[in-house]
RNA sequence: GGAGGGGUGGCAGAGUGGUCGAAUGCACCGGUCUUGAAAACCGGCGACCCUUCACGGGGUCCGCGGGUUCGAAUCCCGCCCCCUCCGCCA
């Protein structure tokens, strides 16, 4: 949601810049009318409940001296009429408005390329270099289930298209990336670890911005109003929802840990083979809630934070900050991290980090009481994945792999491996 | 899932139809006193919306949503959440 102060000063502004997020401007004109519409309407309708009140408190007073109400009673029946009548249509402009307004996407930060999609994407920096193989190197898809470690039929099986069954090894690097990568983050970046519910309601949803537009991207839960959380951002970054923080407590780092679920709907036809794409996947995400003045530097401290877990990886990197076509929904300024996959010869989204600004804030409530003791402020909110891991996962095993189809487990990953130091197709 | 109890300000906790945005205590902030602090005393102390240059004014909120009434924290209906016991279960 973007501030009401913000559409009533400057709508030209707001247009302009939503325009540029391919969002439709013309709801800007749209909901400065209805907004001029309901603050004329409560004007009226709140004179109209003043000397509805006035007129009942004159009533006991009355009452209590035995004297007669008759004509004021009278007055009132008539003002709760004119009252009721007011009221549904402050109730119908104020569902329009709310409408109008949770349809705004995020205003991105003025650093941000300007294009229409990742043609304009500005990559930032460039870490590590691509391995040079002296043998034909494999995709994932290929080392995965010869080496027995991944299952794309079986996952099929008990499942359908898109979700995959890991065996052996396949299981436990999933399982060593999860554990390493929330090692470090709690041990070496200040996070705290948080366990969050993997299903959520609808509230919680259009917090975070996935509702009422993205709808198509979630799997539901039959006969419920709950979902199935697309990412960790949602329930993490809801745990504060309607709460006033103190600014003592800020900046919240949290780390969770949680499988992924999404419909993607629109997807068809991409990424179909492998990991890439999964209708269920791992990941480790970072969530931060800071004030407004330190976010855009949260927003270097989360990038570096996600990016020290390919470092230590020792897997080639690059970071991209998105144009303001190609960013999501709720996102002021996004950098991808984009791994190197020798088998698909290209750079691959394993992160995507962003500064929400006060976008999530003003539709989950979330807030802080400054130290000065000044009024409620709302939060800035951020998130980042820190990593996927299954994408993780595959970088390993395409940039880990040998000549004899066998993939060399990563220095940092051993101590989760009981000190393996190879994955054959025997382990 | 069944039975019972309960949701009131930052916390605790009164309040069962009108003068209640809500007693009281604690916490917090300011002041007096004090060399300083504590104690004591005095005062202040919720959120949101509309309006105002400002001072201020008005409206809404006692879990949520409806209803009864001139008037609801208080009565009625539905829902949600929490607690206790039972059932089931990892």
């Amino acid at each position: 949601m973007l501030s009401r102060d913000l559409l009533r000063s400057d709508s030209e502004n707001v247009r302009e810049k939503i325009a540029a997020r391919g969002a439709d401007a013309d709801l800007v004109d749209r909901w400065v009318e209805l907004d001029r519409n309901r603050r004329q309407l409560l004007g009226d309708l709140e004179e109209l409940k003043r000397r509805r009140n006035e007129a009942s408190k004159r009533i006991g007073e009355l009452k209590r001296k035995g004297e007669d109400t008759e004509d004021l009673i009278a007055e009132v029946a008539d003002l709760k009429g004119r009252v009721t009548g007011f009221e549904a249509e402050v109730a119908a402009v104020d569902g329009a408005l709310e409408e109008t307004a949770l349809s705004f996407p995020n205003i991105a930060h003025e650093s941000v390329p300007a294009g229409v999609d990742e043609e304009a994407n500005r990559v930032e920096r460039v870490v590590g270099e691509p391995r040079q193989f002296s043998f034909e190197s494999k995709a994932h898809w290929d080392l995965g289930p010869e080496l027995g470690i991944l299952d794309f039929e079986r996952g099929a099986k008990v499942a359908g298209a898109r979700f995959t069954a890991y065996f052996g090894a396949g299981a436990r690097l999933e399982r060593a990336l999860i554990n390493f990568m929330l090692d470090l983050h709690t041990s070496q970046h200040g996070y705290r670890e948080v366990q969050p519910p993997f299903i959520v309601n609808t509230d919680a949803l259009i917090g975070t911005g996935q509702l009422p537009k993205f709808g198509d991207d979630l799997f539901k839960l039959e006969g419920h109003e709950y979902y199935l959380i697309p990412t960790a951002e949602v329930p993490v970054t809801n745990l504060h929802r309607q709460e006033i923080l103190d600014e003592d407590e800020l900046p919240v780092k949290y780390v969770a840990y949680t499988p992924c679920f999404r419909a993607e709907a629109g997807s068809y036809g991409r990424d179909v083979r492998g990991l890439i794409r999964q209708h269920q996947f791992n990941k480790v995400e970072l969530v931060h809630l800071t004030t407004p003045e330190t976010s855009y530097q949260a927003l270097e401290e989360l990038t570096a934070s996600a990016e020290r877990v390919l470092q230590l990886l020792e897997l080639p990197y690059r970071v991209v900050c998105l144009s303001t076509g190609d960013m999501g929904f709720g996102a002021a300024k996004t950098y991808d991290l984009e791994v190197w996959l020798p088998g698909q010869n290209a750079y691959r989204e394993i992160s995507s980090c962003s500064n929400c600004e006060a976008f999530q804030a003003r539709r989950a409530g979330l807030r802080y009481r400054p130290k000065d003791g000044g009024k409620p402020r709302f939060l800035h909110s951020l998130n980042g994945s820190a990593l996927a891991a299954g994408r993780t996962l595959v970088a390993v095993l395409e940039n880990y792999q040998c000549e004899d189809g066998s993939v060399l487990i990563p220095e940092v990953l051993r101590p989760y491996f009981g000190g393996l130091e190879k994955i054959t197709a025997a382990s």
